[in-house]
RNA sequence: GAGUCUGUAGCUCAGCCGGAUAGAGCAACGGCCUUCUAAGCCGUGGGUCGGGGGUUCGAAUCCCUUCAGGCUCGCCA
């Protein structure tokens, strides 16, 4: 379906070019008045200066059009064989030009030139009640496909093998699949790649630790020429126990340094034992990074990781130095990515250490080109905290100057500010260490249990399910609601409120429309059955047959108003890549259903004409709502 | 030092390709449950939009400058 705010805007359009101004000057936008009106153009006074004529007298000249006289003050039966600039008579004889199959009602209700030079437009009800139920006949309840089925790779997660998910890749995750979701919701071919942190010197790390640790095992025997055994030497949480330690080993440790680096590259050469070793440290860290995200409802298209790029490797450095893009510097190899214009002149992108080791730029140019070989994307999307910048536009400028991609492809890195607590530094728990991912999701959890507990009568079983949903939503809505780029603050106990704009608020206000859905077919199961469905898909929701009502009160037409936006929102909510502005829409529109249901008495409407409309109508604002949640990454329980 | 981002109500944040009276939520105060879930709704108070200049009929928004803070600045990822 077309944006309303374009078939308004179109009107807009043709209204100025009638009166001899330029189209460009009808654009319009949502009022920021709604106590005047609902949408607003403020063309007349941009016009005013190239014209040099009173903003007023133009913004005179539009509304006299747009009511159906031409700017003389000729009515609309007179001008209506004027063709192009047939605007008055679409208008005034109440039938919208830009959809010649269905016969639409007029669009406006009333359209004012104010002081120094508004344009006011109302809707009329009858058009936005149209506009409606065009929407719920569609399976995306209007939202266009306009990705058109081109590929694009969205690159988040970046959980590292042998590290615990922590709170740090709370943001990459569920803004990624995020975006993913947008983009495939939008016709887009969306590949979610987690790119695990697989294969630098954190193996190495690990390796040497274990080595101190367990020195009997036969992968340090260098004799030993036996088949390595099938079991792990260690589990999942000895491991989450081990980097750690050893990590913080090599910082004031320099021989174990040194060793680790060293196994670092004899498992990058491909020394047999310690192969093994990283085979095991996969498959561990794998099936619990994967429980992990699941339980944060992410997923993923592609599990690789940076070891998949190695392969790439030599003939990737090959390449460069051969064509005389990559050159040796202070001992490493480097591919300068400076341009003329840049402010400050950039260091070039390092491929590979002073000891013969690749890097992380280099892995990701090496998975750069497994990729175009293997999907040839027409977007790159990266996804990570936002001190990689240099490293993105390091690789970005390499991979496009060596033309690893074509020079159309769009390379983003979305760059996501940090989590910070109370405190304004980066979130730590309250001993001061860093949150696991699981931990705080429990955490919350427990604290939605609590308060179900607290004043909801519920079943033991039904409360724990319904507290994982409502604390995930809580958790996401609370990151995803604030700017990706911008850093923010996560206190715990703010989460934990779901007062006023949270997560819980709209699965509140969705659960509260299920419940008068629900009694409403109850009441009906009595009577006739008079529910049909709707012919979408598997979204289908079931409407009382018949049509949308003009809006009876301001709420329920501030409410329907909101409604007609949601495909301009998820539009620009992608093209933006900034989800906060689908969680701001659907506050708005829990808000304004809020208001709704607090003036009106649905199931309490005697006209039953009316009590239908009112159902078709919440009807549709639980699709959109749920519809949007799905695009966020949570759901809604049945009961809260 | 250089680059870059941020600075809006007591707190957490929207608004930023210029428009009408700068918006929410939390916190404070006051109303609304014999009515569809009160995790809700309605209302009140609360602001030199970091400071200073400039452009404009009009600036939180654009430009310059200044202050404060974050982050980055060749062999970690």
């Amino acid at each position: 379906m077309r944006k309303i705010i374009d078939l308004i805007a179109e009107q807009m359009r043709a209204a100025f070019e009638s009166c001899g101004y330029a189209a460009d000057y009808g654009r319009v936008t949502l009022s920021n008045r709604p106590d005047l009106c609902e949408y607003q153009c403020n063309g007349a006074m941009a016009a005013a200066k190239a014209y040099h004529k009173k903003p007023i007298e133009i913004a005179n000249e539009v509304v006299a059009a747009l009511k159906g006289q031409t700017p003389c003050g000729e009515t609309a039966e007179n001008a209506a064989g004027s063709g192009a600039a047939g605007v008055c008579a679409n208008c005034a004889a109440g039938i919208s030009s830009s959809d010649a199959e269905t016969a639409m009602p007029a669009m406006f209700e009333s359209v004012e030139a104010v002081m120094p030079g508004f344009i006011n437009l109302k809707l009329s009800g009858e058009y936005l009640a149209a506009y409606l139920d065009g929407m719920r006949g569609e399976d995306k309840l209007g939202v266009e496909e306009t990705g058109g089925g081109k590929t694009i790779i969205v690159d988040y997660g970046g959980a590292n093998v042998a590290k615990p998910l922590h709170v740090g890749h709370l943001r990459t995750a569920i803004i990624g699949e995020c975006i993913k979701r947008m983009g495939n919701y939008l016709g887009y071919h969306m590949i979610g790649d987690v790119h695990l942190g697989d294969w630098g010197l954190q193996m190495g790390l690990i390796i040497e630790e274990l080595r101190d640790r367990k020195p009997e095992l036969p992968y340090f025997d260098e004799t030993f020429t036996g088949e390595y055994p099938q079991e792990a030497p260690f589990t999942i949480s000895e491991l989450e126990q081990i980097y750690p330690a050893a990590s913080a080993r090599s910082k004031e440790d320099e021989a174990f340094k040194t060793r680790a680096q060293e196994a670092t590259f004899k498992l990058q050469n491909g020394y047999a034992p310690f192969t093994a070793i990283w085979r095991h440290i996969m498959n561990v860290s794998l099936a619990d990074l994967k429980k992990n995200y699941a339980n944060l409802n992410v997923t993923f298209d592609l599990w690789k990781g940076e070891s998949d790029a190695q392969p790439y490797i030599p003939g990737l450095i090959e390449d460069l130095q051969k064509r005389g893009l990559a050159y040796e510097s202070e001992g490493a190899l480097v591919v300068d990515i400076a341009l003329p214009d840049d402010p400050k002149e950039l260091p070039p992108c390092i491929i590979r250490k002073s000891d013969g080791a690749a890097l992380y730029a280099t892995s990701d140019l090496g998975t750069i080109i497994e990729r175009e070989r293997d999907y040839a994307p027409e977007e790159y999307i990266y996804i990570t905290d936002k001190r990689q910048e240099l490293h993105f536009i390091q690789v970005f400028r390499v991979a496009k100057k060596a033309g690893y991609v074509k020079p159309e492809t769009k390379m983003t890195h979305m760059m996501c500010g940090t989590m910070n607590g109370k405190d304004g530094k980066p979130f730590k728990t309250r001993a001061g260490g860093v949150m696991r991912l699981e931990n705080l999701i429990r955490e919350i959890g427990e604290a939605v249990y609590d308060r179900i507990m607290e004043n909801r009568t519920m079943d033991e079983e039904e409360a724990r399910k319904a507290s994982q949903i409502i604390g995930l939503a809580a958790l996401k809505y609370g990151d995803l609601s604030n700017q990706v780029s911008k850093d923010y603050v996560f206190d715990i106990d703010r989460f934990t409120s779901f007062e006023g704009n949270t997560g819980p608020y709209i699965l509140y206000t969705i659960v509260r429309i299920k419940s008068i859905l629900a009694k409403y077919e109850e009441s009906l199961a009595a009577g006739q059955p008079q529910m049909d469905t709707a012919s979408a898909g598997k979204a289908a929701q079931t409407y009382p047959s018949g049509n949308m009502r003009p809006a009876g009160s301001a709420e329920e037409k501030s409410l329907m108003l909101k409604l007609a936006a949601y495909n301009d929102v998820a539009e620009t909510a992608f093209a933006e890549k900034a989800p906060h502005k689908l969680c701001q829409f659907i506050y708005e529109l829990s808000d304004a259903f809020g208001s709704f249901y607090n003036t009106t008495m649905i199931l309490k409407e005697e006209d039953e004409e009316k009590k239908a409309a009112y159902i078709r109508l919440i009807c549709l604002v639980k699709d959109v709502l749920e519809s949007c949640i799905h695009l966020l990454g949570f759901e809604a329980p049945e009961r809260m």
